[in-house]
DNA sequence: AGTTGTTCTAAACAGACGTTCAAAACAACT
DNA sequence: AGTTGTTTTGAACGTCTGTTTAGAACAACT
């Protein structure tokens, strides 16, 4: 690869950010990390403690470079309604997961099967994004319905974005192309006018329920 | 464990869905798993080749006795409304991948992160059930409509069961209690009706697009 | 009891793994 | 040119990996 110009740390968080991505966290071996870098095998030692510790960088690294280029809130105009708000947090999702995949499928690998050690570390990252969804969902279903519920319909809508990303079953046995970006945006108004009807049938099923109930 | 009775081969096979479930392909180690089914390490070489064929047997196995206890048609009566067997579809989906999980969590993580020399039998034994899928949802989504709008939608509701699962990354950050069979009928009965409103505004959303297009 | 075939084990093999250490290369400053 | 501190390396260490081998235990049949 390009062994000159960036210094051998940056080499090596972009080829273990590869490597990782490829093989998983035991999958992958120093030795090949190191390799593809062209730098020593003890070099992962000095600057990042241990096999472990370069994982941990490379992970926090990829997420926060991910949410700055992508942000929930990305593409809306000034005053958004909650339905292009759902729809930016979709699409931006999407994006994400889609641009770890190209190198980074690390990300991906670790939300589908985190490793041990990252757990806390990957729950201080997401949750926040988690708070975004749901207080954008209690714009959308109804203020009577149990919180449970609600958590429901988030969990729903990030599995169907989850389950889109190029990493998933489908897309790998039947060989899809890897995505452009027209596709993912429609892919990206898929899910938002899916997701919507879905909320709005768990809304009616509640009220229904709670009319019979009444009656 | 239960060192007698069942014979060595059975034994193997038990413990190492147990740990490719816990630790994946790479992960699990053969020793470990000879430990814990009480067997001489050199029993997975004589039954089943190398640790390849091990899996290989385990997942097989696995797949075929859930779908045995938890067919897609489960629990329906003779004349079924198309709803209700796209009710049946998730509910059995989600049984099976909760059964799964119990000591089977290999099918699972197979399913999200599928090893390579496994992809072609994992489609053997998927595509019939995505099979099944789409022919119901032909019952629901407008005729009009392209396919690919279908396969879409099927996505979308494979992805909501998927990350549904307990091996799901909400459910290990947040600790949430292993499934019961009512919990699991209350998230089959959501996420139905999630699908089938989102089925409804996308075929909305196709017709008002058509008439908007013609007039 | 003897033979044959299957099932299982303990011990050893060769290779790959993550990690460490002494020393080389390098840069910066005196 | 000499000193100091950082960065990088090659070689080696001990451990763990999947796999194999030679033979023991066992069952079934003669």
């Amino acid at each position: 690869m390009n062994s000159d110009e960036t210094c051998a740390r940056d080499r090596l968080l972009h080829a273990a950010a590869e490597v990782f991505g490829e093989c998983g966290y035991k999958g992958a071996t120093v030795r090949d990390i190191c390799r593809r870098a062209g730098v020593g095998i003890a070099l992962v030692n000095y600057h990042f403690r241990d096999k472990e510790g370069l994982y941990l960088e490379v992970f926090r690294n990829l997420f926060t470079r991910a949410l700055r280029e992508y942000p929930p809130d990305m593409g809306l105009n000034e005053s958004p309604s909650t339905e292009e708000r759902l729809h930016a947090f979709i699409r931006s999702l999407l994006y994400r997961l889609t641009m770890m995949e190209g190198r980074h499928a690390i990300m991906l690998r670790e939300w589908l099967d985190p490793s041990p050690s990252l757990v806390k570390l990957h729950a201080e990252l997401t949750n926040p994004l988690l708070k975004v969804l749901s207080e954008i969902l209690s714009g959308l279903v109804d203020p009577h319905i149990p919180q449970e519920q609600t958590a429901h319909c988030a969990t729903s809508i990030i599995g169907q974005c989850m389950f889109y990303s190029p990493h998933s079953m489908r897309f790998r046995l039947q060989a899809f192309p890897m995505y452009q970006e027209r596709q993912i945006d429609t892919i990206a108004r898929s899910i938002t006018a899916f997701s919507l009807g879905g909320i709005r049938a768990i809304n009616e099923e509640f009220r229904a329920r709670g009319e019979s109930h009444e009656g």
